[in-house]
RNA sequence: GGUGGGAUGGCCGAGUUGGUCUAUGGCGCCCGACUUGAAAUCGGGUAAACCCCAUAAGGGUUUCGUGGGUUCGAAUCCCACUCCCACCGCCA
């Protein structure tokens, strides 16, 4: 969410800042529909003072005079009325218009309608060779029996899978590894709701826009559930959607909250089952788990003081974290600064983190560093109060640390073998009982 | 799932025969007085969002869980919903 007053005295700058981040937004219209909407409250606001001094004084009165002024109260009444219904009118569309609203860019960051604009800044590791005819991680899965897609598919329907014995404590050897690095760093780990409410959803703002990519949990089940009306009803009001990332949850978590200065920042990192619908995405990286529905995620999110310095330090900080798990995995990736068409609405600076991965011939993203500066503050109401009393908005920023099995794509490929068996990564081991290989099961 | 109780300002809590309620009172917090300093005491002040206005001074509106209704007027009456607490039942 933005504050009116800057769009209002800069509305060029924010419909520039609409169009090179791809939305369609007209601010003229936008700011017109405000001035409309402020002078009907004006009118609406006059009518209640009177109202309400009339009123006031009706206790007083007797007779005659008492009867003439309530009719002409009831008669204001209906004015009123009618002015307070075309005000919600107007809300409405006044309120999805705000929520178009982007945030305007930084400077440093490169202008670009999609991904394929994004300007890679740096890159970290050797690429690795292979002295044999390296093997993709759907085949390395099937060999060793430690990812079964087609029985996953079987029960979830596409974009679904299983884990299995060693695949299963991989992930879970690297989801430790890294939630162990996060808590060293200082951070409070959280394990949040996998269900948020519309609120939250609309705060950290994925919605509204991105409905379509949530799954929705109580809603539209009534025909098949054969419910009574009121039973639906409720299931209706009951209405969740599983978060595709815990950053939905965790962010939300001190909305409508005010800090002390003091205690800021937060650092905190959420570990969760994450769900997206992948709507609009047929065929696109159909085969094994680089695009999935479900899956696992430590997350990075920050809350700190409204101060781009504070926050740009900060934004390097996570980003940092998330180099040194890599690192340690020793898995090469680069870098690259997202362009505006390809960073959404609300984010003022973004960094991916893309991982080499043998079987693609290229760099996937891994992960995602975003800073939002107050854009969530605003609609989550996150506040702190500095040194001289004022009351700010706080800035919010988060960057994955790890998602499986995304991750397992290049750890599979890279660590593969001759004999199609793969090396657990060194760092890793102690969380597989000092295991050092992943072999075909015995028995296969 | 059943029965009962409840939701009021940062916190506790009064107000429910609709209109001097401008939401009593207390706690906490802030400022001041007294004091060498502190405590105690005394005095004053203590919500948010939005609108008008010159980014002043000032004025106004809304908010007593949420939404709707009745009324000239609603914390107070009516309807629906949400959430919390207690006990019973079921349950990983």
């Amino acid at each position: 969410m933005i504050d009116l007053t800057l769009v209002r005295e800069n509305p060029d700058l924010y419909q520039t800042a609409c169009r090179i981040k791809n939305i369609k937004l007209d601010i003229k219209k936008f700011l017109a529909l405000d001035e409309e909407r402020r002078t009907l409250m004006t009118d609406v606001q006059k009518m209640q003072t009177e109202r309400n001094a009339v009123s006031k004084k009706v206790p007083t009165l007797k007779g005659v005079e008492k009867e003439a002024t309530i009719k002409e109260m009831k008669a204001l009444g209906e004015k009123l009325k009618k002015a307070e219904e075309s005000l919600a009118t107007i809300d409405r569309d006044w309120m999805s218009q705000q929520l178009q609203l982007p945030s305007i860019a930084l400077k440093t960051v490169p202008i670009g309608k999609d991904d394929m604009e994004n300007v890679e800044l740096r890159k970290w590791g050797t690429l690795p060779s292979f002295a044999f005819d390296p093997k993709d991680h759907v085949t390395l899965g099937e060999m060793l029996d430690i990812i079964d897609i087609p029985r996953g598919v079987k029960i979830a329907g596409s974009r679904s899978y299983f884990l299995k014995g060693d695949g299963a404590r991989l992930e879970l050897a690297v989801l430790q590894f890294t939630i162990d690095s996060l808590v060293k760093k200082g951070f409070t780990l959280f394990t949040p709701p996998l269900m948020a409410n519309y609120a939250a959803m609309m705060g950290t703002s994925y919605f509204p826009g991105g409905e379509e990519q949530a799954y929705a949990v109580g809603v539209d089940r009534t025909p098949e559930m054969g419910l009574s009306e009121k039973d639906a009803k409720q299931i209706e009001s009951d209405k969740h959607y599983l978060i595709g990332t815990s950053e939905v949850s965790v962010a939300s978590y001190h909305s409508g909250e005010t800090f002390k200065a003091a205690e800021l920042p937060k650092r905190y990192a959420g570990f969760s089952n994450c769900f997206r619908r992948e709507a609009g995405t047929y065929g696109k990286d159909a085969r094994g788990l680089y695009r999935i529905h479900q899956f696992q995620k430590v997350e990075q999110v920050i809350l700190c003081e409204a101060d781009p310095d504070v926050s740009a330090k900060l934004h390097a900080e996570i980003l940092q974290n998330a180099e040194d798990i890599l690192q340690a995995l020793k898995l090469p990736y680069r870098i690259v600064a997202v362009c505006t068409g390809d960073m959404g609405r609300g984010q003022v600076y973004k960094n991916d983190i893309e991982t080499w991965m043998p079987s693609r011939k290229g760099y996937g993203e891994t992960h995602s560093c975003s800073t939002f500066y107050d854009f969530q503050a605003r609609r989550l109401g996150i506040k702190y109060e500095t040194a001289t009393g004022e009351k700010k908005f706080v800035h919010t920023l988060n960057n994955t640390c790890i998602a499986s099995p995304r991750i397992l794509i290049p750890i599979l490929e890279i660590y593969q073998n001759k004999d199609g068996t793969v090396t657990v990564p060194e760092v890793l081991r102690m969380y597989m009982g000092g295991q050092e290989k992943i072999e075909v099961p015995k028995g296969m």
